[in-house]
DNA sequence: ATGAAAGCGCTAACAT
DNA sequence: ATGTTAGCGCTTTCAT
């Protein structure tokens, strides 16, 4: 006999051992080498010893593909965003990473760019991947057939942040729009404003608010987020019968910049107001880019409430005062409905978290005329 | 005969059709079919069209999982980041998506909460899954043996913003840490400061930071980015002849409240800094709600200069002048060289970044004693 | 142009 | 306890 040979412990460049290459280095059969390595079956102590030494010389790796292939179950969840870099949507991610991973699931982040587009492919791709399950935070488009078609051939999937028309049975996992925006206004007119002026991505006239005040719950859900958070505005102003004057309405686009000089053109209208909310995190910004352009004090000229709490909010003077929502416990929630979703077939429903009101500085106390 | 009996446009639920299905429904073998669907190999019109046709009806979807195998190749790459919600990391992320995606690359996103731990399962994970290649930002550990053994078995990598001791010919995506410090303090001293202060996390007595100030270029790459910045310093320092002083170096830890704790303290001190450079986002987010805390004016009482371009610093008064590195080319650049890694095994190097100074109103200029 | 068959790595009956 | 075998969905020779 010669001497014992050594065999490299690396496998060879780009093709990692596979079950075979152990089973033979162990001198067993492949399904005696598979019934340890997948704890499951029997096999005697010295079969097991010999597969575990010669699977970590030969530095085993398990091929997810294959086995996902046997299994039917891929054990990966997709999710989908507008946007990664927007720092709601990479705090709803952070929280449905963590969720799904104590889960024992893994997540496939695919960002839209906000493109249909792109946000079909990507759900088609995820498909493709046999992903079990895929939370979609939809761009802003007013309907999505990838999306229908999906649900429609069985594929577990959450929405989040906001529902789609024609979406039948998706079950939603969002902030409770309306009552975000009513908390904002509730404050603001509790501290005596009566001349609330609102920045909005939505559009909408006197007339059209009061036709959507009187949708039930359900119906408002279908709306886009923007115009969910408008209906809060309108209620909370309805509530202490102060009409809702459309001048007041300032429709401005998703971009910090020129959101911010859409605020400042009516700053410098001859308003009314006395007190402002920006409905977003991107238009709370550009409204506070406005004030600082204009010279605009707060609160002494102008009372702010923000929507989505953000670093800045602490560092201007005063602090402001903003509607939180709580993004990553949103994606937690997402990954776990998603994973129910899985798990059974059981009706998982609609998940709603509440915003809550940061109190700060920026709101004035004015004695009602 | 009896009339066409249209079988249904969905197949059974949770069980998407396959390759064999459309081969059926259009009477042909599966060799046939999977020519055409993949557009390889010679068919006849009638076949063409027969197998298009059952694809379409069927709603077929090729499974990945399958062709990866066959192939050997998933077509998709991982990246691990210590943290999603973190603003540079996401942006890096959003770069790095669009890159892969418009190479025909998918990404699976992983978040390890700066954990080795999460890093390695990461890792392991994303090997198992087969992909063609990760990029890691490196969790603040000292050494990966993880990422060590996944190179030696020739799983393509990339390495961002920091490289790893004992870590042989991963290539680096990166900013040149050193040189945009080096940046910052050479500006503060172009306007007259010599006392200056830094924010770090990193730690070193003036004799630890001369030794520093004689490594080459590699040898600097190895420390980690905390301390290469601290470096950078230094270096504009001597290139001035203005000594080390390290009753300046204010020590934080990456954490927003306790970092301005810190820096609050430092600020009570009897210092003689006439400017402060905060060396990271966190730690320039934690300088500045101190000044604020502590009622420090500036540029007046103090200069300060800021790392990485962030929202708030456009909102205080005055704008922050800051270090800014291109987070989201980085993730480009990342992608890319990972990409060409997998392609050919041609040696790529090191990508460095460099860092740009944003000059706004928060330098005083004041006249060198 | 088309079909039969092998095989990617793994698991799970089913023998023995 | 262990080995043999079939099969997950796909591509790709290899005959025909």
């Amino acid at each position: 006999m010669t001497g014992i040979t050594v065999r490299s412990t690396m496998s060879r460049k780009g093709s990692p051992a596979t079950i075979i290459d152990v089973a033979k280095a162990a001198g067993v059969s492949k399904s005696a080498a598979a019934r340890v390595l997948s704890n499951n079956g029997s096999a005697s102590a010295r079969t097991r010893m010999a597969v575990l030494d010669a699977a970590a010389r030969l530095g085993y790796r398990p091929n997810q593909l294959a086995k996902a292939m046997k299994a039917g179950s891929t054990q990966s969840i997709g999710i989908v965003v507008p946007d990664v870099a927007n720092p709601f949507f990479s705090s709803v991610l952070s929280g449905f990473s963590a969720a799904a991973r104590s889960a024992g699931f893994e997540v496939i982040v695919m960002s839209t760019d906000n493109t249909a587009d792109i946000e079909a492919r990507s759900l088609e791709l995820l498909a493709e991947k046999r992903v079990d399950g895929i939370a979609v935070a939809p761009a802003l488009t007013d309907a999505s057939p990838t999306i229908e078609q999906l649900r429609s051939e069985g594929l577990p999937l959450v929405l989040i942040d906001r529902r789609l028309p024609n979406l039948g049975a998706i079950p939603l996992v969002s902030m409770d729009h309306a009552a975000a925006t009513e908390l904002a206004t509730q404050a603001l007119i509790t501290s005596g404003h009566s001349d609330i002026a609102i920045v909005t991505e939505a559009r909408a006239t006197a007339s059209e608010i009061t036709e959507l005040l009187d949708l039930d719950d359900h119906a408002t859900s279908l709306l886009r987020p923007s115009m969910q958070r408008l209906v809060g505005h309108a209620r909370a102003l309805r509530a202490h019968d102060i009409a809702f004057d459309e001048s007041l309405v300032v429709t401005a686009p998703y971009d910090r910049e020129q959101a911010a000089v859409v605020v400042a053109d009516f700053l410098r209208t001859d308003h009314h107001a006395t007190a402002i909310h920006g409905t977003n995190a991107i238009l709370s910004y550009a409204s506070y880019r406005a004030f600082k352009q204009l010279g605009v004090v707060i609160p002494d000229d102008l009372s702010f409430v923000g929507f989505d709490d953000q670093d800045w909010m602490l560092l201007v003077h005063p602090a402001v005062t903003v509607v939180g929502q709580a993004a990553r416990e949103l994606g937690e929630a997402a990954a776990q409905t998603l994973i129910q979703r899985i798990a059974q077939d059981t009706d998982v429903h609609d998940v709603f978290l509440s915003a809550r009101l940061i109190e700060r500085g920026s709101i004035r106390e004015v004695n009602p005329a």
